[in-house]
DNA sequence: AACTATTTATAACA
DNA sequence: TTGTTATAAATAGTT
């Protein structure tokens, strides 16, 4: 309808384009409108033109025919309507957030960015489950620490033995001492080691029976622990 | 266009109502349809009859083009629409989802539920992340252990000092102790004690300079660091 | 559903 | 953009 027949498809000048969008846009919404009045249609009309722009019109209303148009495609399809999908999206997103929330708090305990605010229970609970999780890695450091004080443990009791051993030859000595003390006393006075000399000595050797034995080396588990 | 001119208003007669409907609705959508096609346009035609049928046609579809209309009347005016609220919704959960899932894999991965197939590097990395997140909790038990190592090392020490001072008391009773041997042994042939066994006393006595202190109560600390 | 007289829409032009 | 106009297209009433 024209002076000339239009072949349809897309009009490559833009002004001629914008032009035909136009006068047509205009004609289809008459016709939408005429449509709707004639025969007692609900109508409605959404375009969006190339440059974006929006148009609509329906007969009623872009809202409630968008609607009506769900609510008979939800019949259709069996599917939940909008209003309660909606709802059920809602509790879903809700349902994750909160999952999500209680992941990271979680996250951040775990990685002890957040620690304020928990109970001794809590704090508990959260060692508890750490420890758990440690495990594997813990044995490992577990393990040279373990090490180190068996190996600390083991010395000392070799020391321990050693110092018995010390302190009862400790006590034979002075045993003995006193003996020769008494005999040194008995048979002369006027040697070089006096009365008083002899028995402090004697005293002093005594006194060591509550010490006990070590090793002089130092140790180096002592420097690979605190590394 | 028509044999006679048409007024625009409801077709009283139900048979021709139906028909114009047919007709004009046909029309109406191949003029809607060249619109979309000459123009570069989207649109998107919705029909209820007034026997509730549904018609539709759009370029694209009516669902984009519904979700299209819907986020350009959001931006005007800020409501929500059911369908793209459904739309948003469920993106807003697809999202959360995506997250929660890499969270809980991350924290399968943390508490060493899902280590499979992980490379030797995101291997190495967990490793590294998880030994910093441990460092303030490895802080506490370290501290612990670590003050166990000082104190047994502490005494060690202490006991050294003793030793060293045990010894070298062994060793003045040792000289003590030959200086009366051979006091003993200048004045008097007929005591108590023999040569031999003076001078075993005295080698015995020399044997534990190699030894040193230590003491006898049990450490608490071993009992508590294997704890 | 086809025909067709007529109205209406619109392409080309101004 | 808008208006004009020649002509294509749509369609009301008819068959």
């Amino acid at each position: 309808m024209g002076r000339g027949k239009t072949v349809i498809q897309k009009i490559d000048d833009s002004t001629s384009r914008q032009v035909t969008f136009s006068k047509r846009r205009k004609g289809l919404i008459k016709k939408a409108k005429e449509l709707a009045i004639l025969c007692d249609a609900e109508v409605c009309l959404i375009i969006f033109s190339s440059t974006d722009k929006l148009y609509d019109f329906a007969s009623s209303s872009v809202k409630s025919t968008i609607e009506r148009f769900n609510a008979t495609k939800m019949e259709q399809q069996q599917l939940l309507n909008p209003a309660s999908e909606v709802k059920f999206w809602q509790r879903e997103a809700e349902t994750l957030r909160q999952e999500l929330h209680s992941l990271q708090e979680n996250h951040r305990q775990l990685t002890g960015e957040q620690l304020n605010g928990l109970s001794v229970t809590e704090l508990r609970n959260l060692e508890s489950n750490l420890e758990m999780s440690l495990r594997g890695i813990r044995m490992k450091r577990e393990h040279l620490l373990t090490n180190e004080i068996k190996e600390l443990t083991r010395k000392r009791s070799l020391l321990h033995h050693e110092n018995l051993e010390l302190s009862r030859k400790v006590q034979r000595i002075h045993q003995e001492n006193v003996e020769l003390y008494k005999k040194a006393y008995a048979t002369s006075n006027t040697n070089g080691l006096g009365h008083h000399e002899l028995v402090d000595a004697a005293d002093e050797t005594h006194a060591v029976v509550r010490l006990q034995l070590n090793q002089p080396e130092q140790s180096h588990y002592e420097t690979s622990s605190n590394s």
